[in-house]
RNA sequence: GUGGCCGUAGCUCAGUCGGUAGAGCGUCAGUUUGUGGUACUGAAUGUCGCGGGUUCGAUCCCCGUCGGUCACCCCA
């Protein structure tokens, strides 16, 4: 056993899984950027107090958080999500609005960890500051959807809700909480605490004791402003003309409370229910006040990397590319002339491998076909006299008596491989 | 944080009614010595998660611990 491993929760990658793992970033930058977002890097470290500001009754800051004093007194911590970053940077750097950013990277949260649940985990995301436009609520959510779409996932369902203006919310939570104090007595134990919480979460309860009260429960449609529920239906208005097919489910309750408005989720269809969340994210206000800045609204989500590649083994869907060398070069006179060789094709921009440690030819050979390179170069001793080297196809060579392998000089080894491969390859 | 299940070679797992362990895959080397996908032969690798207890003796029983997993919770 080793002596030592990974913490709890965290856990290395490594290739080819690791190559997926870019590749989805591409995916996502490329699908974002079309629209005219930009990467916003932020540190993995923020004053504490920057997430302390996401809310009080959220887990996600009062339990989960990775803080610390560092060594100059400052009580810091590793970001939970990055919503609160983006909107730290926005007061910090007051860009013109709207402001669209995108981002990728490591979250840190403190929970037991469980499949597709880790305490550093990684999401992609946007965040959109300074519009209100029911349109960009669209935007963003059709970002997603074809996100996912260019993955190759198709079992994806939208969830999607509207919390109303921050005064409809606060008069729902209000008639929520009495309606539940109501019937105190039918709720589950732990809904009894959830409730004293947060009443809006009692809603999420996933055990069948708190269904039938949760079904009886007043929904938040009946409390929206006027301007709200206009809001919300122009948002139902465009996914339709997107052909963006959604269902409204007036118990989605996002887990951070700074959300207003729009609220939406994306679920893996094949995903167990208990972490079937692939991302999700909605509408929010307040949060750059509460750093510091002007009332600026905000519309945005995170997706999780992890369990949307969970989903995407499901399905079959998006496999891990291949990084399949172009040439590999078995050298048996030492490996000097693979150097050279290797060096010379690389820099043609071809992908070139080499054994080392002077390995027997069969040895290398079978290395060159693992490598999945399409050709082999050979260079034994006759071909270092000669000042030349074999070029052998490794994947035509089934045909019978037909070792197909051709001797080029060395002066014109590049030229010849890059020729050839171009050809092979359109 | 609470509860259930699990923890044996790099991977997937078998096994010992308690006497320190095996298979497949993989890796490496050979099969008359310059050429890869199949076949054959052979080899290496495990403190049987860790610590303690019971026992003449534990990988196998008991306790604890750590790690994983599932549910709750939380959320991505």
């Amino acid at each position: 056993m080793p002596a030592f491993q990974t913490s709890p929760g965290m856990r290395d990658i490594l290739a080819p899984q690791s190559v997926r793992w870019r590749r989805f970033v591409d995916v996502f930058a490329e699908v974002v950027e079309a629209a005219g977002y930009g990467q916003l890097i932020t540190p993995l470290l923020e004053d504490l107090g920057v997430f302390t500001r996401l809310g009080e009754s959220t887990d996600v800051v009062t339990k989960e958080m990775y803080d610390f004093v560092d060594k100059g007194g400052r009580h810091v911590a590793l970001r939970p999500e990055v919503t609160a970053s983006v909107c730290r940077a926005f007061v910090e750097h007051h860009p013109p609005t709207p402001w669209k950013t995108w981002y990728a990277g490591s979250n840190f949260r403190y929970e037991k960890p469980q499949r597709g649940r880790y305490r550093q985990f990684d999401q992609v995301g946007i965040e959109v500051l300074g519009a209100d436009d029911p349109y960009l609520d669209v935007e963003v959510i059709a970002l997603g959807w074809e996100f996912y779409r260019r993955l190759g996932l198709r079992q994806v369902t939208l969830r999607l809700n509207s919390l109303g203006e921050p005064d409809d919310r606060a008069r729902y939570v209000t008639e929520l909480a009495a309606y539940f104090t109501a019937h105190h007595a039918e709720l589950s134990p732990e809904s009894r605490i959830t409730l004293a919480k947060n009443p809006l979460r009692v809603l999420d309860s996933k055990r069948p004791q708190d269904a039938p009260v949760v079904a009886g429960a007043p929904r938040i449609a009946d409390c929206y402003s006027d301007a709200a529920a206009e809001h919300f239906a122009t948002v139902q208005a465009g996914l339709s003309s997107l052909a963006i097919p959604f269902t409204i489910d007036t118990g989605l309750v996002r887990g951070l409370d700074y959300y207003r408005r729009t609220t939406f989720e994306y679920q893996g269809g094949t995903l167990d229910s208990a972490q079937n969340g692939l991302g999700g994210g909605g509408r929010y206000d307040g949060l750059v006040e509460a750093l510091g800045g002007p009332p600026t609204p905000g519309v945005g989500f995170a997706l999780g990397v992890d369990r949307t590649l969970l989903a995407c083994d499901d399905e079959s869907v998006f496999v891990a590319p291949d990084g399949a060398t172009d040439v590999f070069v078995v050298d048996t006179t030492g490996g000097a002339e693979a150097l050279t060789i290797t060096s010379a094709l690389r820099a043609a921009g071809l992908r070139a491998e080499r054994a080392f440690d002077n390995r027997s030819m069969k040895s290398q050979m079978k290395a060159a076909d693992r490598s999945g390179a399409s050709h082999a170069v050979i260079v034994g001793s006759n071909e270092l006299e000669a000042g030349a080297a074999v070029v052998r196809p490794l994947r035509a060579t089934l045909v019978e008596g037909q070792p197909g392998q051709s001797t080029v000089l060395r002066s014109d080894l590049v030229d010849h491989l890059v020729a050839h491969l171009r050809n092979s390859t359109s």
